[in-house]
DNA sequence: TTGACTAAGTGTTATAGAGCCACTAAGGTA
DNA sequence: TACCTTAGTGGCTCTATAACACTTAGTCAA
């Protein structure tokens, strides 16, 4: 029932301040390979509630300017980085009555994937400190605040599991990198090594990469140079990397 | 930076009213399996905005009761359809400045996968009718209110490719069936037909049911009854069903 | 110049879980 | 008792994976 007639009488009177509504804000779990370790991106709050704690960076809609949920992730993310073209994927939405002092609220966390070359953690007034944090130092060294921990750990979870059947890593690699490199980074990500020739029959047969024609030389042996073509940013294998039988 | 030099200070300053909320719900793509038709369960909606259109359920969290989203998504469940235990999976949170004239606004969207047996559809004041529609014809025959068709969408996609890969469809039928039955309801999710052996031994060496010790009897011969072991809810398999060649 | 070293890249077989299809089994019914 | 229908199985092919030894192409030091 509606004590209105008309939808616009409706919308005239409607005030969202009447109503209890929950805080809403956005968290993202920024991901890079650095020092042949996966990595997490990390801001030391400046502001209440939690001032100086670690944390994911995040925030609130700006409802002047963002007009979707992964624009306010993605303007975050850039402020913070500078990165403008990352791979960004909602996660899950996180909501109750506890996880915030301020009361009921809910928090969209997104994770994203970025080339570590050539990115700049810049802090701003949302936050004193910008850092990489390798994953494995997470949960002993860093007390996050709110459930920030928890949210940090199903993005973690949902990247090593994604890592298994697509082709997501080539994300966290430069515009142009070897077969060795991105087996490597699927390895960090994974968590163990991958069998060589397997992984090489996988991903080109794929057809996910082209060759840039160039060669990445060193001490040994130069390695042809591979660049990703646009849809294999987020290619799905048809079967999952099996692992040692 | 803060003004206020406590945590404490700030939260008793803190009024969520002068800040520019968006609006958020929670909303359901309802799936069961009737008259060999996947279908969507649908309400007419008996409030403003969009009084008199056809939605998908769903509605605020109430602060006052709710612990979680997902406790918000069941309660909608439980009142229109009386199911106390469905299959309930998060899909993806939508926000946008247009997709409710009441302004900024996001939505949680769930989907829930029930039996169709035993459930009665109860209207309540939020919504005048509540009805069950084919997949099939969404889009064409009804107009849902808001984003609600393109939300539908994806949740139906994600239902869809979930059934490549995991047992969801078991939550699709009552608590003993046949493997025949079991087949059937994946053939009408997944919208093709499935080899027979294939199915049955991928299905029987996941090892996710167990058979009830009774048999369905009918015109031929009779058919071994089995129920779901409580982790074949949402098992996933090594591989996806691939199909004809 | 050459041989050792290193990392890039390949040939080949084994394996697991899928598809295919014809077969047998067990009930009803005329 | 013959036949129909659906349940359930045997055994093959096919495909993408793992395993691992092998070849190739560069650097570097003697």
């Amino acid at each position: 029932m509606s004590e209105f007639t008309s939808e616009k009488a409706f919308l005239e009177a409607y005030s969202i301040h009447e109503y209890d509504v929950p805080l809403l804000t956005v968290d993202m779990a920024i991901f890079s390979v650095l020092e042949d370790q996966l990595q997490v991106l990390l801001v030391k709050r400046a502001q209440h509630p939690s001032l100086g704690k670690w944390a994911l960076p995040g925030g609130f809609v700006d409802t002047k300017r963002d007009k979707s949920l992964v624009e306010t992730a993605k303007r975050k993310l850039r402020a913070k980085t500078g990165v403008a073209t990352p791979y960004v994927e909602q996660v899950e939405t996180f909501g109750g009555p506890e996880r915030d002092p301020r009361g009921w609220s809910v928090t969209v966390a997104y994770m994203a994937l970025i080339p570590a070359e050539g990115v700049e953690l810049v802090p701003d007034d949302a936050s004193s400190e910008v850092i990489w944090v390798p994953v494995k130092e997470m949960g002993s060294e860093y007390l996050l605040a709110f459930d920030h921990q928890s949210i940090f750990e199903v993005c973690l979870e949902r990247l090593k599991n994604k890592v298994q059947y697509s082709s997501l890593p080539v994300n966290l690699l430069p515009k142009a990198f070897t077969l060795t490199e991105l087996q490597r980074t699927f390895e960090i990500v994974l968590g163990q090594t991958v069998e060589k020739k397997s992984f090489r029959r996988r991903i080109l047969d794929a057809g996910i990469l082209e060759e840039t024609g160039a060669m990445k030389t060193g001490s040994s042996r130069p390695a042809k140079l591979y660049r990703v073509r646009p849809e294999g940013q987020a290619y799905f294998f048809p079967r999952t990397i099996e692992g040692k039988r």
